[in-house]
DNA sequence: GTCGTTTTGACATTGAATTTCGTTGATACC
DNA sequence: GGTATCAACGAAATTCAATGTCAAAACGAC
């Protein structure tokens, strides 16, 4: 499997797009940042290693790696867009406390399986879904 | 069952707020419209009524019927927050065509049961989800 | 009627995200 | 080397849904 540079570098290529400083770093630290980040939270920590780095840039270039499928946007609902590096992770969706914002990664074969089921009983080809479970872990619910 | 009228005057009631000329037109409005609608498009159909009411009004209104039930909003990823009558309706998802726009109402025993089941096992109290199929329909599929 | 509270509509403000625009910087060709 | 071309950049302006502010109006209690 390539890495996600290469991929990233060759999608670009496709595109006529060029590779930079700039999105280089980005794909960097956001590989490194892990999970759930927001494109503030990117920009800040981009920033400690190019300070002359525009937000636009960050916005820009997270655009670009969603399109390219290495990234993976996320809504959990608190009115940022949030992502997580996807590149040849395994699919996963969400479950949330919507106390404490604690995140637990799900993955449910039976539920991905009947997402398909019915996608095709309406004869639809799927491409996507999102889903996000919302509740309160034990931690929250003993206060 | 009592009407959705009656149930959005007994929950105001319940929080010391009052039942208005504006609140009842924009939850009737809202009735009659049915499915999806966003707050501007439910803005100019009230507006049309009367052309008085001010467009906070509606925000505020649709605030206080998903508070108490009567409405879900719901997130197509198209920019705007969008509203269905909920209120003595089933639960349902929605499997969506990415390219005419298409909207399947759907609703999954199985899966439904599985999220609870999950919520449990990481010893959450599930209190929603949002589950949003994305593909293409046969008709799109045809062109 | 008066008083006190809630609601309203007009307007201003917020904040994430996008767009604009002049400059920078890389690549190609000579 | 020089220079023409064009994508990409950073700063700033703009967009747009949504929320907040505020003075006036409506309502209810008395
Ligand atoms: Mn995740
Ligand atoms: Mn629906
Ligand atoms: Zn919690
Ligand atoms: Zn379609």
């Amino acid at each position: 499997m390539k890495s996600p540079q290469v991929a990233f570098s060759e999608y670009l290529a496709n595109e006529n797009l060029k590779m930079t400083p700039q999105r280089r770093l980005i794909l960097e630290t956001m590989l490194k940042q892990g999970d759930h980040v927001s494109s503030e939270e990117l920009y800040a920590r981009v920033k400690k290693k190019d300070p002359s780095i525009g937000q636009a840039t960050v916005y820009r270039t997270l655009k670009l790696l969603s399109d390219s499928g290495l990234v993976e946007p996320l809504d959990f609902a608190d009115g940022v867009t949030r992502y997580e590096p996807s590149y040849g992770k395994e699919h996963h969706d969400h479950l949330i406390c919507e106390k404490c914002g604690k995140n637990i990664e799900i993955l449910d074969a039976i539920i991905e399986h009947r997402q398909e089921a019915i996608a095709k009983e309406h004869g639809f080809t799927l491409n996507s879904h999102k889903m996000y479970l919302y509740g309160i872990c034990s931690d929250c619910r003993k206060e």
